[in-house]
DNA sequence: AAATTTACTATAACAGTGTTACTGACAAAA
DNA sequence: TTTTGTCAGTAACACTGTTATAGTAAATTT
């Protein structure tokens, strides 16, 4: 009876705990879209949930268990991007889609994109852990350029890296592209993505 | 006399500020590279100068414009080191070249890149001029780009619209390499470097 | 049922940041 | 010699991340 009452006890507090913890990130989440990294303060936060900055500090221990924790929402997020990508049997076209939509996505979400991968918040560094379940965000491509040459069987190791050159490429190019190295260029920034990635294509599987 | 004694006196504090204004520059630019951009702060600055923090704000009105200082000189050594690779007959080896140096600036001098092309200091953002001032560091290339076809005269906004793709690749490669995404591949990062280079190469100036 | 222990929260403080108003010193001009 | 003006330094303001202290409310024990 009474560790029963205990237990639901303990559980109830469970879920507010989840709940809270949720609503923290989701809070945390749209200052950071609205306002940019440099608004996103723990004192803010506090303010916007309505609780004190204490119990941001019991739950992700500082700054930089919270960003982590945006930080893995915006490669979950990158990641059903990617996924959203219509399969083509044309696997090179496939490889094209692919690319535009990780720019479509740094695009829409650009203050993600910059705790991703600018250093933007001085308290926040990327766990080696984070750093390598980011780059398991190219498990899709590496898949795709795998189906590249078909019947044979591309070394997976010769695709992970190819995989890597491609998403440099894109990288590159969106990233100059957020930091404004790219606004006074006429032609259109999807062009010079697709240029770019034509030539990684025919060089890595010609025609 | 009296006047030509003011103006001396005029002319000498002038100096005097220029040396200041150097040597301030000087000191922020070694607690730059040796501490990092986290240490980079106005009351640190005027500690190892040995001043005040009125003198940093009199003299550049504020980080922005301190910060600005240390974002062109990055440019000016990152222009440097490109001026210094030495000319090849052969276009594309030249290219490669022009490639390989930029990634060495960019390692060796991880903190000035940061400041050019990361976001690490929150009140600091390039203006449009230096965003401008920057880009025309690809003149260089632009230029070995011109040479690639020999006789036909290629249109320059064509070699800037190519000269903005290898940049954007060679910039892609080198940034995940600095926020350490690239740590973990076996291959060595120069040859995923060059691979990616040839591809364009190939692409943009078939043999 | 009353006392005690435990878990959790808010307040306030510390050390740091960029920035600026005020104060004082020192050289030029009258 | 007195006045003027230009500079540098101190101290403050509003922030930041972080933590020690204090207080509250609920669960456990007596």
């Amino acid at each position: 009876m009474k560790t029963n009452k205990v237990t639901n006890f303990r559980a109830a507090q469970e879920k507010h705990q989840q709940k809270l913890r949720q609503g923290i990130l989701d809070d945390a989440s749209s200052l950071l879209v609205q306002e940019g990294a440099k608004a996103l303060s723990m004192r803010r936060i506090a303010d916007l949930v309505g609780c004190s900055t204490t119990v941001l500090y019991t739950m992700f221990s500082n700054k930089q268990g919270l960003v982590d924790e945006l930080y893995l929402r915006g490669f979950d997020m990158l990641q059903k991007s990617l996924e959203a990508v219509s399969y083509s049997d044309n696997s090179r076209e496939y490889i094209y889609s692919l690319g535009f939509a990780y720019r479509d996505f740094a695009l829409a979400n650009q203050t993600y994109y910059s705790i991703m991968f600018f250093k933007v918040i001085p308290e926040y560094t990327p766990s080696e852990a984070n750093l390598k379940l980011g780059q398991s965000n190219l498990k899709i491509l590496v898949e795709a350029i795998q189906n590249c040459i078909d019947g044979e069987n591309i070394a997976e190791d010769e695709a992970w890296e190819i995989a890597r050159v491609i998403w440099a490429t894109v990288h590159g190019q969106v990233s100059l592209e957020l930091t404004r190295y790219f606004n006074y260029s006429g032609v259109s920034s999807q062009q010079m993505l697709k240029r770019a990635l034509q030539a990684l294509m025919n060089e890595f599987f010609p025609t």
